[in-house]
DNA sequence: AAATAAATTTAGTCTCACCTAAATTTATTT
DNA sequence: AAATAAATTTAGGTGAGACTAAATTTATTT
């Protein structure tokens, strides 16, 4: 009778592992803001989570959480789920980009292993979801991702668009709307280092474009 | 700020519903039976459930539930969602008819009303789920349905068997193997007072086959 | 019409996953 | 090194939705 891994935790954990992807360790008010929770309801959890027989996070006071091996299991298990759905809503039932993230947010938790394996076979084992964010394979691997922000090319740099963030709708329609989607070529035309402002001219469109650091920094690139 | 009809209570409100559809009022102990739940915690839930501003049941002590014109339609439209899902799994990924209760019951609860429409647009607004169940109408309506329990023919009657009880996987699994399925034409051969069995010729079966009243009863037929 | 059985309700608890307010610890300035 | 600010934890609740045990009501027998 191990402890059951509830949605709430679920979601716990998805989003410890995605803070983890960036720096160390998962902080309390970091997690608290991704999951709409108060800090102190955090602290409660991560102790909770932290102090079962196989514990799913490593946690010690101030200084955040980690996952451990099961705990990572179990979350990649989730961000499969995430990532096949949102691939399966677009490809299968004609949603666009823009409106996946909610639906597959609610879906992660309730489809079974067999509609997830059902949902895989259907879309030829895809390796990543629209957003071009790379999905675990079936035994529950991350594959490895070289992808930089564009917010860190520099004039005269050349790429392929990768990845976006995938939680904001209405980034995903700009980004739709001005053909910056994975797979696509860029050019880095001009940077500025004043409000880091960066010129592109993208691939099969006329004119060049300029964009902030709210938008650079949420698109990823390969050079 | 009315009150969030939560997965639970979707669950009571679709079983008072389907109660509801035999005799009259929906009573504590059939509800606790089919919810997987302790009697006395039924009563505090259709306590609940009754009194607030705009109620979704309407129940006397001791005399069970009933829904109200706001209760029956959340309840069908948590049936529209299972109905449509099944359909769904079966006719796009493949399910077999008697896998898709259990996935639906969990879906059912957590679908947006623009995957149920998309749903039903993909699959050309079925009328009908692969049990032979029918699918309630987007606005809400249950079609009238005739079909009586195959149970209730007698020697030399024949009848279209409309639809079966879906929630019990090896008797779905029977039904498939000796080919009683919705649509199909079956010829009442013989019946026994003693226990209730049937013998009958299925369409495009070539041996008779006898029936006991634990299949009977959950085959509905239009004479 | 009692007596018995079955169904239902009441009363009192429990767990989960949250919350707020206050205290504490760690980090950053001055 | 204080002082201040920010992050985090502790303490004490809450509400939903379950449970068990006991009391009550209704239904069925004899
Ligand atoms: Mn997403
Ligand atoms: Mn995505
Ligand atoms: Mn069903
Ligand atoms: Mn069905």
């Amino acid at each position: 009778m191990s402890e059951a891994i509830t949605q709430s935790i679920q979601d716990y954990l998805k989003h410890i592992y995605e803070l983890n992807e960036y720096g160390g360790s998962a902080s309390t008010n970091d997690l608290a803001a991704r999951l709409n929770i108060a800090p102190a309801s955090v602290t409660g959890m991560l102790q909770k989570l932290a102090s079962t027989k196989s514990p799913l996070v490593i946690y010690k006071k101030h200084q955040g959480a980690t996952l451990t091996k099961n705990g990572e299991k179990a979350a990649l298990e989730v961000i499969r789920h995430h990532r096949l759905l949102e691939t399966f809503l677009v490809n299968t039932l004609g949603y666009s980009w823009d409106e996946v993230h909610h639906e597959a947010d609610k879906l992660e938790h309730v489809i079974s292993e067999d509609f997830e394996a059902r949902m895989a076979e259907a879309l030829g084992h895809p390796t990543r979801d629209p957003h071009g964010e790379l999905i675990p394979t079936a035994d529950l691997t991350m594959p490895a991702d070289e992808s930089c922000p564009l917010a860190s090319l520099r004039t005269d740099e050349t790429a392929t668009v990768r990845r976006v963030s995938d939680d904001d709708p209405a980034l995903l329609r700009h980004l739709r709307e001005i053909g910056v989607v994975p797979e696509v070529k860029i050019v880095v035309k001009n940077y500025s280092a004043f409000d880091g402002n960066l010129t592109i001219k993208v691939e099969g469109q006329k004119a060049n474009i300029v964009l902030g650091t709210a938008v650079t920094s949420q698109v990823f690139v390969d050079k």
